[in-house]
DNA sequence: ATCCCTATTGAACACGTGATCAACGAGTGA
DNA sequence: TCACTCGTTGATCACGTGTTCAATAGGGAT
């Protein structure tokens, strides 16, 4: 049996649609296997395609990482962003961003993630753009807190209380770190008391203000993982990829 | 001229010897490199010996990678709860501690631990390591936060307040976090504030009872670094390695 | 049916990777 | 001084990487 190649294309596409192809082949591949697998030979096999035409097409293989990820994490980003759910109120949909990023079904995107830290340290071309995503992200939260601290009548009572800007940092170092140690299978038994003290300590509020119920327990998982249990020999892929 | 490295050995060293000095030019090369720079030319180049024998002493790269990581990180690990200062009070030992992890001067060691959370994610052998070595990281940290609450006069009136093992969780997660966001020089402005708030999050403590100035600002670098700028060019390696 | 533009290919280059193994030779004990 | 042990080497393998380029052939225009 082949690898899980997609078919052959048809031959001669539009330049436009091969680039299309291209792209989605490698974003496709990034996000199941991560920026270090984004080699030349290995988008071609999964578009269906010569090496020399991905080079073609991106003649750089450096830039073409970079462009990847930019792709793949505003996707991402604003997927989740948009999950924003008008009919309740901010500081429940901020928990429930925060239950949202620390799902390790993303473990996928925290891939993506991790290596674009250690790889834009010396690609400057990524590096470039991975600061470009994170003040995107830094933004958006930095907006989501300074409405949920106008919205909330105790924090709007003391207005330098909280300063969103740097409660945003925190809140995206707390997501960022912990999605790093899920690639490990590092994770605390309760992810949704964790999830609940975070948002306690964005918003610098005891936790036992912080509503407990968020989500309503999708699936029954209760047990979650041991922080120092080994997963079943190789994991082999998530599951779920990007799209 | 040639490249940093390391003067040729005396040729036929006692195994202990030459495994040791195997073992550290490994050490000080992902060190200042990373994990990924650990090729057996590599070391070999930098411990003034042939690839053959780097491969004789190792014979498996992937295990080796494993090996060092542990020697890295279990000696800054070890240094820094070293630095524990019994003459002050632990609240101010805890802020400390978050401030000497955040320091930028630390990306060497930060480095290594990012390419361990993207590598130990396929190399089952690096990553049991890492969870040991996380698992020692957060009972160190659990037992400081323990201490420090059953020392202060407040949070001792209340011991369900704060939970020391889900508190390490976070710390973790949140210098974790900053760590690896400072690998492509996206921090924030102030991170005496962030250090400050870090440890109002872990103690469960509003931001104006964490004490002000924990470190008399050793240097005068007030400035520091906005969020979106671009580093000249290539910053080269990080000055400081490991020992 | 023919032409011609160009998307696409096959092949090759130069390099770097981990790993293997017969052979060398320095140092030590006899 | 000899001989032997074993730390060390040089060479080589099979493979994977990015990149280049002349040559091919598909398919729309004529």
């Amino acid at each position: 049996m082949e690898t899980t190649s997609r078919a052959a294309a048809p031959r001669r596409l539009p330049p436009e649609e091969r680039e299309r192809s291209i792209l989605d082949g490698a974003v496709a591949l990034a996000a199941e296997s991560g920026l270090e697998a984004l080699t030349v030979r290995a988008v071609a096999a999964r578009v269906g395609v010569t090496p020399a035409l991905v080079a073609h097409y991106r003649p750089v293989m450096e830039s073409f990482v970079a462009e990847v990820f930019t792709t793949i994490v505003a996707a991402e980003r604003d997927e989740v962003i948009a999950s924003y759910d008008p009919s309740v109120d901010l500081r429940t949909n901020l928990l429930r961003l925060i239950e949202t990023l620390l799902d390790d079904s993303r473990d996928d995107v925290a891939m993506v993630w991790v290596q674009s830290w250690a790889l834009g340290a010396r690609n400057e071309a990524l590096g470039t753009r991975v600061r470009t995503e994170m003040d995107l992200w830094h933004s958006a939260l930095e907006d989501l807190i300074a409405r949920a601290i106008v919205e909330d009548p105790v924090l709007r009572e003391d207005p330098l209380r909280v300063d969103p800007d740097s409660s945003a940092w925190m809140l995206l170092a707390m997501v960022d770190g912990m999605s790093a140690h899920s690639l490990v299978h590092w994770a605390p038994r309760d992810r949704a008391d964790l999830a609940r003290r975070t948002l306690s300590a964005v918003l610098d509020v005891p936790v036992r203000d912080v509503p407990m119920p968020a989500t309503p327990v999708p699936d029954a998982a209760q047990p979650a993982e041991h922080p120092a249990e080994h997963p079943a020999e190789h994991p082999a892929q998530p599951a779920e990829t990007l799209r």
